[in-house]
DNA sequence: TGTGTTTAGTCAGATACTCTGATTAAAGTA
DNA sequence: TACTTTAATCAGAGTATCTGACTAAACACA
């Protein structure tokens, strides 16, 4: 099997795991919001920053964003720094998820673990790191 | 950085070169129709067992084909062993994708090899073979 | 300082993708 | 034969995404 399918099947199952548990806990957001918010910094972040980071139009971001501050996850506050920027902003409510997240990340990890060994493990996560440097468009 | 978006990162990045590089060939389909059309066996494939391996519902499977067998991609047949059912079977034109594809896929595999090392790789593509047993769904 | 260019974000409109629910027809089952 | 399941499609709606045009603020520099 091609090595795009074989890092696109596993990542897509974190992806539809993690929404799963963070559905299950209450927060009623979409695959395409989650994207968005996961990528929101704690400092805040601008439109623009989260719509390349996301890899989507700002139009895109602006609308999942629109989105996610009507349900009470995100708001935008102007940016002290530049009079045309606002940052997107998560809310206490959208904080809550990020425990329930990490969760079942690490209990993914676990199972993963478990399953091809702990070396191999550390083996996958060095080299998904050291190709992030190369395949990251925003970095 | 946690290990799913790790994994969604390049997994993206090869969905977007190898589209790119189709596309450019000429072959005018989109993420969605490729996703599709990259899972059709040689020999054809039922639409539901598209749909399983997609991750996506019937009538979306369906959708696609459909546009894909009008711009003739894709054809239908009927199942010599079900009456109900047909099978999906690409046509000459797409075969030609298929070289199109693969050369992108080996670039993208020499860079990555380039830069994480040989041996680095071996063990990326070991331990994403054994995930892939956990996390496909349709295996 | 004034003018032209870039940048951040939004508005409007169109298209693509995906889903839920209902339906038809062919198999499979008892 | 009657009941149940399966393969596929139809109809309709909702979500996500894009292109193009626009406003306002910031920046560059002659």
């Amino acid at each position: 099997m091609n090595i795009g399918l074989l890092l696109f099947i596993p990542s897509r199952n974190v992806e539809n795991r993690i929404l799963a548990a963070v559905n299950a806990a209450g927060f009623d957001v979409s695959q395409a919001q989650a994207r968005v918010l996961m990528r929101v910094d704690p400092e805040g972040t601008r439109l623009t920053v989260l719509a390349e980071s996301a890899q989507v139009t700002k139009q895109t971001a602006g609308f999942l964003v629109d989105q996610l501050e009507k349900a009470g996850y995100l708001e935008r506050v102007p940016d002290p720094t530049d009079g045309r920027a606002r940052l997107v902003r998560v809310t206490e409510k959208a904080k809550g998820a990020v425990p329930v997240a990490n969760a079942e990340m690490a209990r993914i990890e676990a199972e993963w673990e478990q399953h091809i060994g702990k070396r191999r493990m550390a083996q996958l996560r060095e080299a998904l790191d050291m190709l992030c440097e190369i395949t990251d468009p925003y970095r």
